[in-house]
DNA sequence: GGTGCGATAGGTCGGACGGCCTATGGTCCG
DNA sequence: CGGACCATAGGCCGTCCGACCTATCGCACC
């Protein structure tokens, strides 16, 4: 779990930001912050991870921000203004990372996953190698040893699909096969029963999967 | 459930606050756009009951495709310069409300029931008061009749505590009182066992309450 | 060509769950 | 005051669930 504090003058764009990222299983937005002032209290307090910041802030801008904060929490900056100038004051500053609001969101939890194993993102030729090599959500032990199948039922679960004779009718295996399967989820996602394992196939983001 | 498009130029923006919005139980974002042809096409081919728009996007500006499209489905424009000629450009393009980026989200949410529901918010001084008509969420008949209880016992079981003998322990009651609230939960919201019940718990947003 | 693992399936068993009914005390409201 | 609603609690019953064990088939990896 990457403990993660967002800066953005922006409350749409912070507030937005803190939700996704938060659903996402791998991390969480342990606080958020409007201007630099606010980042710096909030990464002393929290000491988070990794820290999103914004560079255009009323008072503090994001750039100030991070040559107050000791080097220890790598910073990735995401601004609109992607110009040289700015990609050379963030690096300066001590930033990790520099991405453009243009960045899709799975790109910029990459990159969070990234900076939070201590890769530099500063070189644009290793970018795109970097974060691909952070694209899938680093689960626990349990959720990434599950098999297909076992999923697949999850996402049933967390669908909605309950019952033991619904599940097997829509897989078209028997009851039996059903319960050994769940038995197994249970066991790697150290649950006791549906409802339990409906909660944490939610919280892996099972329930959007489609088909 | 209201249906919204979403439109803005800044991926990170839009997919964050699809994602967001998507996750409060009475809206749903059925489509999202880049630029103001794509809203276009979007709002013709999903007909949602709400456009966000953002202004500043690439080719056809948000203001531009609101001329384009059909005054029935209401827009509200969202966007960072909230001057008065862009408030202007807004109103005469159709737009029904007009928000500025520092926006919070619960407002934003707001403000799409309030278009949904016919409400005109271009007026400044009646801002606040349509918006603060429209803060909660409409829930459908079965989770807007919870009792305060019962929404308590939704929520530990979205946040994991679905045994009977837990829940009687955790809320200092009988175990047979947690069934009977259980039986009243399955009724309102029309599901069969503990599983569905956390599912529909977490839609509602109960997982992420305290206490 | 084993060895391992996943998917399939069956049996048994005790305990948990959900459906249905009744009942009491408290609160709020007209 | 009476009615409506809620939280509390008990009983009964049939069904479902989860735990534990065994077993076969197929596929992939070495």
């Amino acid at each position: 779990m990457i403990d993660v504090v967002i800066a953005d003058d922006h409350r749409l764009m912070l507030e937005s930001l803190a939700e996704a990222l938060d659903s996402i299983p791998d991390i969480r937005v342990v606080a958020t912050a409007s201007d630099g002032r606010e980042l710096i209290d909030a990464a002393r307090e929290h000491r988070p991870r990794v820290l999103l910041v914004d560079i255009d802030m009323p008072q503090v801008t994001g750039i100030a921000a991070l040559r107050e904060l000791p080097g220890d929490v790598p910073a990735i900056v995401v601004t609109m203004h992607t110009g040289e100038t700015e990609r050379h004051q963030a690096q300066a500053a001590g930033a990790v990372g520099f991405l453009s609001k243009a960045t899709p969101l799975p790109d910029l939890a990459a990159a969070v996953r990234a900076a939070a194993a201590g890769e530099d993102m500063m070189n644009l030729d290793e970018l795109d190698e970097v974060l691909s090599r952070h694209r899938s959500p680093q689960l626990d032990a349990g959720a990434a040893s599950l098999t297909a199948r076992e999923r697949e039922i999850l996402r049933l679960l967390a669908q909605g699909v309950s019952a033991t004779d619904e599940l097997a009718d829509v897989l078209f295996i028997s009851q039996k096969t059903v319960k050994n399967h769940l038995a197994n989820i249970y066991d790697k996602l150290a649950v006791a029963d549906r409802a339990q394992a409906a909660v944490e196939a939610i919280r892996l983001g099972l329930h959007k999967e489609e088909r």
